[in-house]
DNA sequence: TTGTAAGCGTTATCAG
DNA sequence: CTGATAACGCTTACAA
């Protein structure tokens, strides 16, 4: 039974205490625990023998003051309440703990008075650096963004213009909707819907621009009724059906700006009596956990969270020890070094064939 | 066109470049930013316009190191990559930050090793105060989180024996299963099995308690075999079916730990061409965002997750604000004042009917 | 009302 | 190898 000690809050012990405890300066200590070569072995061994015996943990802000870094970046989303999200935060957060970061976590709600808000925060915070996650950067967001003096990497998100620190990490937007398109053209469809996200979202217009570029190469019409308008959240889904089965030629498949859309729709369509995907074939973009549980399974382009999140994290390392080194030399517009040769990764997302785009036995799945 | 200067890593401005510019002394700078009132009107106003002017942002850092309080608390989850705790930490981040604290995220993973490198992380940055989020907190975990020296506050997490610092809000899981159950009685089920979350987990041994109550006061017996191990994820559910259907006497219904149970068994109960609910009822436990929009939508036991991050948030201020006050008086080991009534928050949850287990026009639904 | 000085816990520079 | 000493940016007695 180990004796607690005075519960109230005793401050932490620090380096001078273990000086006073180790009968050596302040100094000698702080170098014995930075496993500095200027200690003798043996002094060294004691005092860090004694620091872990006294139960020492070094103060992170006293140690950035001096440092001039924090080892801490800003992770900004609109929500982790969304499945995408929320795996993107949990890739870059543990790839960032395993470099020795910590992470701030703000939701902005997508309300750009909290955004200007989060940014003062991490500001005072002096974080090293800051990553955005399916935003849309608006052009005051982004002033502010600049603003802070730290590298920031936009993941999935979309910038007015290219400033001087910000960097990105996309998925092939045009690609995947090129992907989802192909796949339903070569199941034979023909009339193929594109169920759109937000207004005036980058990405949404990049699928876009993918799904039109599939319908061209395979010899297919272009038909912008078949463009109908989503929210990125399951509501888009919903509404859009009646939408789509109200047009006189309505389509056999649709292409979902995302899965929680898709999600939506085919809820909708389940309680209007459709099969799926005899009456409608499915095909959703991202890959969430659950696209697999619900029914039928969902076809989706799979973006790589995972690594998207580790490569943000990469990028951002990168800046930061680039801005380390270079105090006397400041990165130049382009931004370009040996160690970051570019300000954009793109990553390519993959085909996930499910039931909802084919059935059990349609198509490429039959066995 | 903004000029943008130099774009290298200059350091943030302090007050002492505020007071040179002001023609005052750092102090006076200081008191003028806090608002304080041994600042004439005059100065004090000219001093703000030119802290905004010049673009200062303090250095919270600098500040937490004098006054020995960092307004950040560190939230520990297993994953934030799952649906029912992302709502939980969104509840807590939103909260704290109206309150003015920053939030850290760190995930554990579940993995010892990691919880104890997140505890060091935390303590090292001088959090306030953490808040765990559906863990088991093994004994090895909660004595380092017990010599934080912060409060701890645990949001449905079960620890051995409660500590000094622990505090907790917890959903009634017996009142949860107790709901679940009743409402499948009702529907007039009487073969009903519970299948379980992992292993040792107290949550679930409490909504087995409840369900086992809920069986006691409609006068049915209780049959062990009915009670099905899972794993509280997908993978759980689906492979619990098979065990369900060898029974001797198989169940018409099934009560599962939580939602994610209760979507892997729903989905292989589809794949088998079982027709839910007519040949199984299902009722799932935490209502995650697509409980609604699976199919069929999943009736569940709603957990009030905003209130509980809420509720955690506010348990937290009030120790931490305790704490600040109680320097000379250190808490006693009852932890009772006046603004804590109770160390253990306990909300319940609602039972919210959908078509797993009544179908469209089944029991209460009917229309 | 303002300035001076001390101190928070570190690291780093410079003598010894 | 080790110890003073300064510095990081801030708050706060204590003096003026």
């Amino acid at each position: 039974m180990r004796v607690v000690g005075k519960a109230g809050a005793m401050s932490p012990i620090s380096i001078k205490d273990i000086a006073r405890a180790a009968g050596v300066s302040h100094s000698t200590v702080s170098r014995a625990l930075g496993d500095s070569s200027l200690v003798s072995a043996e002094t060294k061994a004691r005092i860090q023998r004694l620091a872990h015996d006294m139960g020492y943990s070094p103060d992170a802000q006293a140690r950035s003051l001096v440092m001039g870094r924090t080892r801490t970046i800003g992770v900004v989303v609109t929500t982790i309440a969304d499945p995408f999200i929320g795996e993107i935060v949990q890739a870059v957060e543990s790839t960032a703990n395993d470099h020795g970061y910590t992470v701030i976590l703000v939701s902005s709600n997508a309300e750009s008075d909290r955004e200007i808000k989060a940014v003062e925060m991490l500001r005072s915070k002096r974080v090293d650096g800051v990553i955005v996650t399916s935003s849309r950067v608006g052009a005051l967001y982004q002033d502010y963004l600049e603003r802070l003096g730290v590298p920031v990497v936009l993941i999935n998100s979309h910038s007015q213009q290219g400033g001087v620190y910000t960097f990105a990490v996309n998925v092939d937007n045009r690609h995947g909707g090129c992907l989802a398109t192909e796949h339903l053209i070569q199941l034979g469809h023909r009339r193929i819907a594109y169920l759109t996200g937000p207004a005036d979202h980058s990405d949404d217009l990049d699928r876009l621009a993918g799904y039109r570029q599939a319908l061209a190469e395979a010899g297919v019409a272009f038909d912008p009724a078949l463009v109908v308008q989503g929210t990125g959240r399951a509501d888009g889904g919903k509404r859009a059906l009646p939408v789509l089965r109200a047009l006189q030629a309505p389509p056999t498949a649709v292409f979902c700006y995302n899965d929680v859309t898709a999600i939506g729709l085919m809820h909708a369509a389940r309680q209007a009596g459709l099969s799926i995907p005899g009456d409608l074939a499915v095909v959703g973009f991202d890959d969430i956990p659950f696209a697999s549980y619900i029914h039928p399974p969902l076809t989706t382009i799979a973006q790589p969270k995972l690594e998207m999140g580790k490569s943000a994290v990469a990028m951002m390392l990168a800046l930061v020890s680039d801005r380390d080194r270079a105090n006397a030399t400041p990165l130049t517009r382009s931004g370009q070094t040996s160690a970051m040769p570019s300000r954009d990764i793109i990553v390519r997302g993959r085909l996930v064939a499910r039931e909802s785009s084919m059935g059990l036995h349609g198509g490429l799945a039959a066995n």
